[in-house]
DNA sequence: GGCTATTTTAAACGGCTGTTTGAATTTGCG
DNA sequence: CGCAAATTCAAACAGCCGTTTAAAATAGCC
């Protein structure tokens, strides 16, 4: 395994535990057993580190995103909202084969780097990756041809906080869930309870 | 004025903005103009001053929250989802005149909350302010009879989560608002967007 | 006015942060 | 092997953090 690596996997777990102004460096390189120095060796800086970690989780992500998009776009002249927001489901879920418990690690990176860093990471999102968003809001607007841009604009924000959200205190959640109901949920688990959820205040109607 | 209310203005404003690990007391002090021993003086610590800044806020919206969850208990044998949350406008909005963007900046706080410190703020809110929840959960409840409390307690989480975290990046997302669609948004209108989305969210179909 | 209690102040504390340095070590190649 | 490039390492850097201290200033009351 090489210190690169070695300095990703540590940094990821704690990131999405403690975000990431909430981890050191010195807690990154000991959970690694690696240097100190070797981050900014191999990096450059903390941020370059926490672009690295995004990315790599991207890059697996994206094109599977912008593939299963296009596919509900073309096979379906009118797609439902939950059969557009479902098509996230495998590609999300297919994190965990990249990585142990990569879906999870993943949601909640996205979570942590929504809020901190003030919008850093959606700057960076956005102009890294605007495939998916350009394929996905085309998803939506087959669905759903009545909404205008404007009301799609904030309704996404808003699935996109629901999303993050749950998943960045998920872990939380997740021993509340079992300790109030005593049943053992899993990241899929919550995903597909969300699903119905996100579809459907998407779906609601439009008041003027 | 008193030194504590200036303390507790200018950490308010920076707490929203940047987190509560995210502005130091350096920064507090100097807005405040007020001496940096003053925060250890009055409050203690840098915790009992976050504590103080959202109790601040907690202790004028929990009453007016309780009385109007009670209220469309009593007046509707089964009132619907979307007004069981259109109750929270008027008292989330009597900030406004409780202090200068009140709303916006309290909603932000909550959502700072939630996603800094790991969960404390929400064992405090729970503890110190339970009659709210359990009032909200009541009121949800006449309104959707058939949600098992499993799924109720996950509707409402991605409900918190939803209006936690577009409030707590509301200021960027009115930006590109302006910017996108040159339509001037503010605080009430970003609550008056969200709520038929909650509503038709907690209010999607079971699928067992 | 004088005395006490409260508040404000400047300075310093130890500890943690990200980053840099230069020497020691390991690696890969001719 | 021998040499050069890449990597690792311990140490130190300057800067910020929350908190504490003890003296100075202010306020309130007899």
């Amino acid at each position: 395994m090489s210190t690169k690596n070695k300095i990703l996997d540590a940094a990821e777990v704690l990131f999405a535990d403690k975000g990431f102004n909430g981890t050191s460096l010195r807690e990154i390189t000991s959970h690694a057993e690696v240097n100190l120095a070797a981050v900014n060796y191999h990096f450059g800086s903390k941020k370059e580190l926490i672009k690295a970690v995004m990315s790599r989780y991207m890059n697996e992500l994206a094109p599977h995103l912008e593939s299963v998009l296009t596919a509900v776009c073309l096979d379906k002249t009118k797609p439902s909202l939950n059969e557009v927001f479902s098509t996230f489901i495998d590609p999300l879920l297919h994190l965990n084969s990249f990585k142990e418990n990569g879906t999870s690690i993943f949601l909640q990176l996205l979570g942590r780097g929504y809020t901190d860093s003030q919008g850093f990471l959606r700057w960076f999102l956005t102009t890294q990756y605007p495939g998916v968003f350009t394929k996905f809001t085309e998803a939506v607007h087959k669905a759903y041809p009545e909404l205008s841009a404007e009301e799609m604009f904030w309704r996404l924000h808003f699935t996109m906080g629901t999303i993050v959200f749950t998943m960045s205190s998920s872990d939380a959640l997740i021993d509340i869930a079992l300790s109030d109901f005593d049943r053992q949920v899993d990241i899929a688990g919550v995903i597909k309870q969300v699903i119905p959820y996100v579809a459907a205040g998407v779906a609601a109607p439009i008041i003027r």
